[in-house]
DNA sequence: TAGATTGTTAATCGATTAACAATC
DNA sequence: TAGATTGTTAATCGATTAACAATC
């Protein structure tokens, strides 16, 4: 009945988090000029097989030329509108910690759509300075101006993470990046996702113990005991 | 025919990724005294369905008691076992830019198992530099003391990501957790995590958008024109 | 047209969940 | 024993993959 784009609703969460790494590596291919790639390229660049590359676009419509390929500009144009994108998000970080300085002064946010706007903390010894040019604000001061659509990130120590969660979630945000190391509780409808830096860790101590074992060898874990062999066959 | 624990090997990914998770919940009950927990507290603990910590723990053997739950201090030391955590290990953070400088600082690292053992940086104006009471080395000197079992941490610009792989692979690194937004290419055997922070907030942007679609009314995107209904059945 | 590559199908694989028998 | 809770089964769900018909 409608020419309107397939599958609007319902990308499937996986897909949804790859979109940023095609955005890069389109990016990346748009910068040395290339203007059409396959779907083989781009998922050799993506780090991906080509298959999952064209399954997840084919959420977002019909993008590609048979024979062809994708335009390098257009495809990246859809990604970004999917991704929300067409505009800067501004960022609001809370705790001025290490990490919370090191993410006020991350270019990394600037360059793929982010603004950070705000910086936030409660120690009085801290608020007022300057950091990566902004000046640091307390919690109230967030509050006097209203956040409109803003993105949350917590840096604080996981004691005072479940607070500031609930203040953001007051002010009404409803996106939050969460790096301290806690579960945080929050109404349906706010998103939190969360990036624990001593849990990759562990997930690689995991890995590289078994590669361990593999190495030195399992009969040490398991002495073998060689059954002295048949010489039939 | 034996004893031992049932599946040692091919505990599935998804339950590694969470076992950090549940450490890091048992050690707060720990800390708080209590020791005995139930697979419904501890899932809720955790964010996660009880079901789900059931099947998890249920890959690592048989540590509950029925009717009474899970020891505490027991299903923690088993857990931490599991993921190679009886020792610290050695971290090298290699790109002493604003992350690294700020990882090199996290408390976070030496509380749940790891020792940043050595910053490096390839910049004659940072090697020599003490930062978080350690001395920046160059790559050479690195290479100069084997790293044995370490993990790898790349904060460097995406530009420089791939050679710094490239060259802790050869000092027989196989562990990294890479910051820099790029894929990189490393042999079998060698197993990357990646964490991408402005991919993480690009994936909140599609959620935040997505909300606010809701909020405004699907009306404007698609504009509905309601059929005269039939009145029949 | 012939060659190339997309978009989609169908099969497979892995992860989640509910339910419950086993058992403390 | 009666009540509680684990460990496991079986069903469901979602994601990945290979293969190929559609089509530029």
């Amino acid at each position: 009945m409608t020419d309107a784009p397939a599958a609007r609703r319902g990308i499937p969460g996986a897909t949804v988090a790859r979109l940023p790494v095609y955005l890069r590596a389109l990016g990346a291919l748009a910068a040395t000029g290339v203007d059409t790639v396959s779907s083989e390229e781009l998922a050799e660049a993506a780090g991906v097989r080509s298959a999952k590359l064209r399954k997840d676009l084919s959420y977002l419509g019909s993008y590609g030329v048979r024979g062809v390929g994708y335009d390098v500009v257009r495809l990246r144009e859809e990604i970004a509108r999917e991704l929300g994108l067409q505009h800067d998000w501004a960022v609001a970080i809370v705790g001025m910690g290490n990490l919370g300085h090191a993410l006020a002064a991350y270019s990394g946010f600037a360059t793929r759509g982010f603004r950070v706007a705000w910086l936030v903390d409660e120690d009085p010894a801290i608020i007022g300075r300057t950091i990566a040019g902004l000046t640091v604000i307390s919690f109230d001061d967030l509050a006097s101006e209203p956040p409109q659509g803003v993105i949350g990130v917590i840096a604080t120590p996981p004691t005072a993470a479940q607070a500031v969660a609930d203040r953001l979630v007051d002010m009404g945000v409803h996106s939050i990046l969460n790096f301290a190391p806690c579960v945080l509780n929050v109404p349906d409808g706010v998103e939190v996702r969360k990036v624990d830096l001593a849990t990759e860790l562990q997930i690689l101590a995991f890995h590289e113990q078994h590669t361990r074992e593999e190495i030195d060898g399992i009969a040490d874990l398991a002495p073998v005991v060689e059954e002295p062999k048949e010489a039939t066959s």
